[in-house]
DNA sequence: TTTAACTAACTGACCAATGAGTCATATACT
DNA sequence: AGTATATGACTCATTGGTCAGTTAGTTAAA
């Protein structure tokens, strides 16, 4: 049994990567576990260091989710904020591209999670809450708003109520994500650029100003 | 101190009506601190009983989720299917009363929370999420997917994918609710009623064959 | 180039609190 | 008297967070 080579290290020094891998591992386990249900020690386990390591790098579970939200979604709106603000001057155009880089984030189950635990701990931790709808929710959400805004001042787009015309892009497709990844509903037939360019249709059609 | 008045019995037998009570506290509790960080205590004492009296009626806690399932939201999908049923002669007229009775519930804050909570359970509740997509979800969905392929049979819609419109109609609504309830963000300054017309507005001219 | 002293990174074992569920017992009603 | 209904006090598993002690890597004196 006793391996002669005693070569291997019980354990190696990373400080540098070991945040990610922490955050990689909560990912994976607040998504199937949800937050509260999902221990820190098998978060530990699944970033190969004890828990008492994870404490070194975050202050509590809930610093974890912090951390989350501030490496995987706040990126994303800055990114659906960029698509909006490169097309002003196309807002038909740029109404569509923000709708397909929303369906991309949404289709993936991992990301998606983390709005599902927000949601789910927002009366708990109300910094949280308040910290995801700054940065996330109101960044995108402002950001097609005056894509909306641009688009009637053009013409282009009929006169509307930008914050309800925002919400008719941005709920289609994060309720289809929630349905399909954690009710495995019925994602239907069409794939996801089809669905896309389903959806804008519609919505292009009702926004459109006929000539 | 010493009451001479020994009239009061400690308790009373209300076998009858002991389920609702702890329905309704169990609302209220999950509401406002989620299903795992609420106990099953504070549930029995906002039901006025001890928490093993819960247990006489309820076998687990989430068995009091699931009756709340039950009770709560399951009567409202048939509600709106009722609706969509009741006007497949005018399914624009329909798809406008389905958009405000779902608008009705989403701004119902208690309600709400239990799709809400669902949501956060289902991957540790499979059971849970099965019901609730079979009898709540597939229940709406399906009414409003019927609706709009009668109104594209009839020639009033133009054709297009009716899950996709579906989930243009519930989508909005439901991300606002969640949006403005749990994660207190601005409601915008439209009134529901506005809301749901500025709503139907693009979306029926999205969908409606123009002549 | 050794090697000893030093520091940063890490661990295992622990604690304290928490909360779901149980049960022996008591009380209200019939 | 008998039984359905209710309770308080309990068990017991769980887990976030801590800490004393250990090891990996680093620096610099010898």
């Amino acid at each position: 049994m006793g391996q002669s080579a005693r070569e291997e290290p019980k354990w190696r020094r990373r400080a540098e990567s070991r945040p990610d891998e922490i955050l990689d591992a909560a990912l994976v386990t607040f998504e199937k576990d949800g937050f509260d249900a999902a221990r820190v020690e098998d978060v530990a386990k699944k970033a190969k260091l004890s828990k008492a390591g994870v404490y070194l790098y975050f202050d509590s579970k809930d610093a974890i989710l912090r951390g989350l939200i501030e490496r995987e979604v706040a990126p994303v709106a800055r990114n659906l904020r960029a698509v909006a603000e490169a097309g002003m001057d196309d807002p038909a155009g740029a109404l569509q591209r923000v709708a397909a880089a929303f369906t991309a984030l949404v289709n993936d189950k991992r990301k998606l999670a983390v709005p599902r635990i927000v949601l789910s701990v927002a009366a708990r931790y109300p910094d949280i809450a308040q910290y995801y709808r700054e940065n996330v929710l109101e960044q995108g959400l402002s950001a097609i708003v005056a894509l909306i805004e641009a688009g009637v001042a053009k013409g282009v787009f009929r006169p509307c109520d930008p914050g309800i015309a925002a919400r008719m892009l941005f709920g289609p497709i994060f309720v289809h994500g929630l349905y399909t990844h954690f009710l495995h509903g019925d994602p239907g037939p069409l794939s996801p650029a089809e669905r896309v360019k389903a959806h804008t249709d519609i919505l292009l059609k009702g926004l459109l100003a006929s000539r």
